[in-house]
DNA sequence: CTGTTAGCGCCTTCAC
DNA sequence: GTGAAGGCGCTAACAG
């Protein structure tokens, strides 16, 4: 017999008990004999039954299943909180369903309802860059399913998010830069609407201003994160009439690009790039000696966004406290950036 | 009410007409009148129903879902592999469910307990570190579920993989680094067992002998794909009385935090590295120059391995071929790899 | 402690 | 073209 197809029902008539027992058996309660728990237990594996979740699920009308929804697994920010969401749902019995929006609005609602009809318990959402209107998760708060934003964060009221302190890491890289003796630093965004990137971006101008450095228009470039934004980007940097010495850059995407793209000018390292995202060891290990990031936790974001999801789902349906978790970034200095200035000096 | 709650009857109950109906109109079965299929769907919309896809697949004893198993889905080549796995199976109508082993082979049988009680379609797995007996997989082929291998696969019998060629990789990588100019090559590997580990250092030593360089014993460096192990591989190379001046690792983890720890021995580059792992545009963009990597195409192995199991679950239980898909890693190389070493010499 | 009964929400014969 | 009936596999209330 095809072992998958083994039921409570066919270990309950071999042993010559009902179903239900067996049910009990296998969920280990207490009011089951020892004697008879282990002759089912027994038959049980003897058989390789395993237990049709769909089944239970459907009974218990609780899947304790979580839905992830990310722009792009790929993008290691994501994939790093990915791996903090699965750890805690793991430790806490949940299992993880990960949906990619491809920084997509249509997919995104299709993940949505994707994981509305697998009756996930909750859910964690990164939003795409194309999201403006948050319907599709208002659907989710009528269906009274918790859900925690986490990184990509939106403005609406009375949700749930963990996010890094982007004001804080836009202001420090920015310092970083200043400190280091720049003096007309460029500022390379996201996508204007995206609250991250605003608040980078307004990290950065409260820099500037401390330090006395008078905010230039010119200076701030936009981009979809996509790679060829970092190299327009350059090129049209290098075209200014003013002379540019630092860059923050408040997306990787666009940093990586705009270092290949200087490379490929011959500019080695005229200008220092701090970031916002990486946090991969083994990126920073090797990448350019000149860049500077601001560490952006993915793991930790994803751990305490998890944990407050999973929170949420056990007071249940109305009553939990919608909060707002901000988790500091902190400055990931090169060891050999200062050997390498002096080299270049 | 919670239009979660909503279920055909209550929309039958409605339109005065039976359940079944509401389920044919709802998936466009051609037995109902285009009239009342649109006075369905139209009050499906107008109550936010939604599908319960448990009840739906339990029923049809089909998920539409396949179960993958990655040892981590942070490093990049498995979250570039799941992207194309994502997409191929979006593009055919199946859901992915991700798992992470975390290279350890408990929590690799736990996943497939997991996919079972979740009757997933077929599965894709790329084994653990410590994998090396493959009951749990005899499991599913017991089960009838088909599973197919890929990158990291395993030599049983009558199963289906995708994957690098990697003894052409590891040759490839060599005689690169031969043709750099380099005559004494230390190797860097994974864990003993995995044969893709195996095939890339049998590339290594076809590549010395083509080359009539004598293979040495000492240069062989094995690593559990951990950051430390780069770092004594690189402490141990040091202290060899042979001078070594090229490495061929065969995983990234190793190889970068081997150059990390060259860099901090003031050590810049006279050690070429070529590496089988990366494929990353953007770390490839700003990896240090020197570091030549084999292209190992996390994307394309998804899709390929994604179509042929679907493939294998359309054609039905016993009858489908077991395939063995092998792709072609190509040679990525800095473009200014050349300009460096000339500055160093 | 164990059995009986009922039903989670859906799909699919089988009738008409 | 539509309705009636039954069951996918499991659990939970209620009996005993």
């Amino acid at each position: 017999m095809n072992p998958n197809k083994v039921t409570i029902h066919d270990i309950a008539k071999i042993l010559n008990i009902d179903s239900s027992t067996v049910s009990r058996a296998l969920n280990n309660s207490p009011r089951v004999t020892e004697k008879t728990k282990k002759k089912i237990i027994a038959k049980a594996n003897e058989l390789g039954y395993q237990r049709n979740d769909l089944a239970s699920n459907l009974r218990k009308s609780k899947t304790n299943t979580l839905g992830v929804i990310v722009p792009r697994i790929s993008r290691h920010f994501f994939s790093s909180a990915i791996a903090g969401i699965e750890e805690a749902a793991f430790k806490m019995g949940y299992n993880v369903v990960i949906c990619q929006s491809l920084e997509q609005l249509e997919r995104e609602k299709s993940n949505i309802k994707t994981l509305l009809a697998n009756r996930v318990d909750g859910v964690l959402a990164s939003i795409s860059m194309e999201t403006e209107n948050y319907d599709h998760f208002e659907g989710l708060r009528k269906r009274k399913i918790p859900f925690v934003f986490f990184d990509r964060h939106c403005n609406i009221p009375n949700t749930s998010s963990v996010l890094l302190d982007d004001f804080q890491a836009g202001f420090d890289a920015t310092e970083h830069l200043i400190f280091q003796g720049y003096k007309s630093i460029a500022h390379f965004s996201g996508p204007k609407h995206l609250e991250i990137y605003k608040n980078r971006f307004e990290g950065y101008k409260a820099a500037l201003k401390k330090h006395h450095i008078d905010f230039i228009e010119e200076l701030i470039f936009y981009s979809r994160l996509m790679e060829q934004d970092g190299i327009d980007n350059i090129n049209k940097l290098l075209s200014l009439p003013i002379k540019v010495d630092g860059i923050f850059s408040a997306n990787d995407v666009a940093a990586i690009s705009a270092m290949k793209q200087l490379k490929k000018k011959g500019l080695r390292i005229p200008i220092d790039i701090g970031v916002v995202g990486f946090s991969n060891e083994a990126i920073s290990a090797v990448i350019e000696p000149s860049l500077t990031t601001i560490n952006q936790p993915g793991f930790e974001i994803g751990t305490r966004a998890t944990e407050l999801l999973v929170s949420q789902i056990m007071v249940g349906n109305d009553s939990f406290i919608h909060e707002k978790i901000i988790i500091q970034g902190s400055l990931i200095e090169r060891e050999s950036s200062q050997k390498i200035k002096e080299t270049i000096e």
